[in-house]
DNA sequence: CTCCCGATAT
DNA sequence: ATATCAGGAG
């Protein structure tokens, strides 16, 4: 994509929604971490449901496990992956407890150094409760940058390297929220909604479905 | 590469 | 019935 085109791309999603945030629900910094550990191949919607009486409860690594592993799992059992998940939130919790005072680190390598932490988790946490203009690449970037032509890679890091090359200020600290929810209610994975996206003239999609069923 | 793994949309 | 969902570990 070109770089005029590249400024516009973003200048259209941002016009639409000036303050991207995450929709995942969390009131501190623990609660993100443990709450982008849930959404691994799972929806936001489903998270939230299972974590809005998880995080009445646990609000600290020691909350979590005064509540134990089973006791978790009987939260998130709704969630896929609940039992590496539950697991790994342990883990994690006691991690946090032993190495970094009970709090969450800022840097990609502490973070990734945590259970059930990966690049794009470290990613969205030093975006989400830093700050930082990290790209975290998840399967809605992933699709979303090479499906436009934004960013084309053959591995979520290829692509989160090029998004560093390509994606320009004002826009970097956003990019990540607004290609999510692009890709999560627009250029959606089954049955992207080409006739009402904001972009559609900017994308090289090939197949573009310009008429509404 | 495979495994993990329930809820939802199509 | 099957693809997909804010991936990570072995």
């Amino acid at each position: 994509m070109k770089k005029d085109d590249v400024f516009e791309f973003f200048r259209r999603l941002a016009e639409e929604n000036p303050s991207p945030e995450t929709e995942l629900e969390f009131g501190n910094h623990y609660q993100l971490l443990v709450a982008v550990v849930l959404s691994a191949q799972a929806t936001d919607v489903g998270v939230n449901k299972a974590t809005r009486k998880l995080f009445a409860e646990v609000k600290s690594p020691q909350d979590m496990l005064e509540l134990g592993e089973e006791g978790l799992k009987e939260h998130i059992k709704s969630i896929g992956l609940f039992n590496s998940k539950a697991s790994n939130v342990i883990a994690l919790s006691e991690m946090l407890l032993a190495e970094h005072g009970g709090k969450v680190p800022e840097d990609r390598d502490a973070l990734v150094e945590l259970p059930g932490v990966g690049r794009k988790t470290a990613n969205v946490v030093m975006n989400c409760a830093f700050g930082a203009e990290t790209f975290a690449v998840d399967t809605h970037i992933f699709r979303v940058s090479n499906r436009t032509g934004l960013a084309k890679g053959k591995t979520p890091l290829a692509v989160e390297k090029k998004l560093e090359k390509v994606v320009p200020q004002p826009f970097r600290l956003g990019a990540h929220h607004w290609l999510i929810l692009h890709g999560r209610y627009v250029c959606k994975a089954r049955k992207p909604e080409c006739w009402r996206c904001q972009v559609a003239e900017l994308c090289s999609y090939k197949s573009k479905n310009l008429s509404e069923d």
